[in-house]
RNA sequence: GGUUCCGUAGCUCAGCUGGAUAGAGCAACAGCCUUCUAAGCUGUGGGUCACGCGUUCGAAUCGCGUCGGAAUCACCA
């Protein structure tokens, strides 16, 4: 039970002693007591008054005097208008951090008993990661480890877009101008080799469509009739018959860019429990929507296309199969979808993707509802906004596109940058150096993306680097590696045995009300899939610390058992800011 | 045009299930290192919460409208 339910469980006890009258608890305002009043926690009494019928400072009074007289945890309180503000008893909060510090799994809600599977990342492989990809994996890794926190079983997934025109573009860009390069023999990642093709391809193809029209050709035709659009589209057709020496190119460039693309992840920390790829996929959904056809949820139309009708839900009409009967993007995640709840046996499903595509999985809901599936609202689309340069959204043909293993080796020298120049770091291996910038460079970057809230669009400015001062990963690494600090010089000292007991004082308490929240906090940014509050959280449990930390020495403090107590205190402030930190996947150094 | 989302300090963002005088960081300015790590702390200035109307004891928060911005509405993925 939370601090504010105990208040509000109470405020019902008063309630029904005092006026006989039976209100729900969760009908109680309780908030936590702004901090130019006297108290921990306020009663909201005005929605009271029309039980009470008595004027609102009247009523806080009566509650008041009833909840002091009551209960030994209420310790004071101060009616204000409509405000009854309530201070907890020290004894109380004493009991609260005790039962935090003595927690091993204190944040890990207890289970829910759900199976949830989280789709994220799912890149096409014919260019390296960018930016918003980055976006996009850290969410999903990170809301994957906050579902874990908050009780549930978590599958973690990726759907590799493998196949298609776009890749077979690369091919024909590679076989045409690359001359045997691998990323061996050109020292590239494979990742970027495969995307330098893709560009390769494209400018070859607008030439040509620039010639075809010089030669009369209006723009369209143009574009049709470019020898190389054709020939990728040959590519396509082949491979889709099987053809062994395309099968074999589409498999080799492939390969370079899974290569490419486990090294960024690496590099992020993402990992998944599940991968599926296109080429094994694209053709689930078919079985399906010939179901809905019998059951006349869909309807055919004379050129033998298959179409579902939304137009009663608002939407338009959405094509499920084409005239040819080949499937689209929608048929082969309605045929995912249903793979995957009866494979997993999942209670829902999480797809973290753009919020370009909100009306995708506005249908892909309605529709799988259609077709009877109960889990069908039990599909939650994460749709977070694009990250957009000063200039406006990032564009690949005009080159502003912020490659993600550049960013990742720029935050790395950076913070190597600032590092040396605070010169901190003695007595470290270089292997630990190493390491320690990595944590550093990464932090600054995973934290500056997921503390704005996921739906949100943001913006990347790439002439300003990533601040490492302020409400940043690196302030909160600080305030772990400073706690570090002053625990392994009292571990050296021998200080911190006395068990005697020592009372909390006012400031030490309000870092026990931020602590005694963050299981609170865990519920809410699961069930918002916004690991931004947790982010929050551990910017302000680390702000209150280092306000703390200047004007309470600790090992100085002359009475040891009070000097145990705070020892106490900060290393469960470091254990806290390492459980928030960790959903966000950011890890924290005992020195920097 | 339809649908959805957004608009809070110069900039980047919190706050939004209605509660007291709207908060941080950056940038600017002024202080604090012989004392547990100054990637820190303290202070100053900075606001018509886009605008209007409504709902009510109370609105940045809810509703309607206006203005401004974004996404989307393919036999693309």
């Amino acid at each position: 039970m939370t601090s504010e339910q105990f208040i509000a469980s109470k405020a019902v006890e008063a309630v029904k002693a005092l006026y006989n009258t039976d209100v729900p608890a969760s009908q109680m305002q309780v908030a936590v007591t702004r901090k130019e009043f006297e108290g921990d926690y306020t009663l909201v009494v005005f929605p009271l008054l029309r039980i009470s019928h008595a004027a609102p400072a009247a009523t806080g009074e009566a509650i008041g005097a009833w909840l002091t007289a009551s209960c030994p945890e209420i310790a004071a309180y101060n009616a204000v208008q409509g405000f009854l503000n309530l201070s907890l008893s020290n004894l109380y909060w004493q009991e609260s951090f005790d039962s935090i510090a003595s927690d091993p799994d204190f944040g890990v809600l207890p289970s829910t008993g759900r199976r949830v599977m989280v789709e994220f990342s799912s890149p096409n492989t014919n260019k390296p990661l960018h930016l918003g990809h980055v976006r996009n994996n850290l969410l999903g890794s990170s809301v994957s480890d906050l579902l874990k926190a908050a009780g549930n079983e978590v599958i973690k997934t990726t759907l590799v877009n493998d196949r298609g025109v776009h890749i077979c573009k690369s091919m024909y860009a590679w076989q045409k101008s690359f001359d045997g390069a691998t990323p061996q023999t050109s020292g590239k990642k494979g990742d970027h080799l495969v995307g330098d093709c893709y560009v390769e391809f494209n400018n070859i193809y607008s030439a040509e469509v620039k010639e075809l029209m010089a030669s009369g050709l209006d723009e369209e035709t143009a574009k049709k009739e470019a020898p190389s659009i054709k020939a990728a589209h040959d590519m396509l057709v082949k491979w889709e018959e099987n053809d062994p020496a395309v099968r074999a190119l589409w498999q080799m460039m492939n390969e370079w860019v899974f290569e490419g693309f486990e090294q960024t992840y690496k590099a992020l920390g993402i990992s998944f429990d599940k991968t599926y790829y296109e080429h094994e996929t694209y053709l689930l959904g078919k079985e399906l929507v010939r179901k809905g056809l019998d059951e006349g949820v869909f309807v055919k139309d004379p050129d033998g296309s298959v179409w579902c009708d939304l137009t009663a839900d608002g939407l338009d009409r959405k094509l499920l199969l084409r005239s040819d009967g080949t499937s689209v993007y929608m048929t082969q995640d309605l045929g995912t979808a249903e793979r995957r709840f009866a494979e997993y046996k999942l209670d829902s499903h999480v797809y973290v993707v753009g919020d370009e595509q909100n009306y995708h999985f506005q249908v892909l809901k309605l529709v799988l509802g259609k077709l009877g599936f109960a889990w069908a609202d039990q599909i939650f689309h994460l749709s977070y906004g694009m990250v957009e340069l000063p200039e406006g959204k990032m564009k690949s043909r005009e080159g502003t596109v912020v490659d993600a293993d550049d960013l990742i080796e720029k935050m790395y020298a950076e913070a190597k940058a600032t590092s040396e120049e605070s010169g901190k770091l003695e007595g470290l291996s270089e292997e630990e150096k190493d390491r320690l910038y990595h944590m550093i460079g990464l932090g600054a970057l995973k934290y500056f993306i997921l503390k704005v809230d996921p739906k949100k669009k943001m913006l990347f400015n790439p002439k300003e680097s990533i601040d490492f001062n302020g409400n940043t990963g690196p302030f909160i690494q600080y305030t772990h590696a400073r706690i570090c600090s002053i625990l392994r010089k009292a571990a050296e000292a021998g200080q911190g045995a006395c068990t005697a007991p020592a009372e909390l004082s006012a400031k030490e308490i309000r870092l026990v009300k931020i602590l005694a929240s963050y299981p609170q906090k865990v519920a809410e940014a699961a069930a918002a899939f916004s690991p931004a509050l947790i982010a929050n959280f551990a910017y302000e449990l680390a702000k209150e610390f280092n306000q703390y930390y200047h004007d309470t020495p600790i090992l100085k403090e002359p009475d040891a058992a009070v000097l145990a107590l705070r020892l106490r205190l900060i290393g469960c402030i470091a254990a806290v800011l390492r459980k928030a930190m960790g959903i966000l996947g950011i890890e924290l150094p005992e020195r920097m």
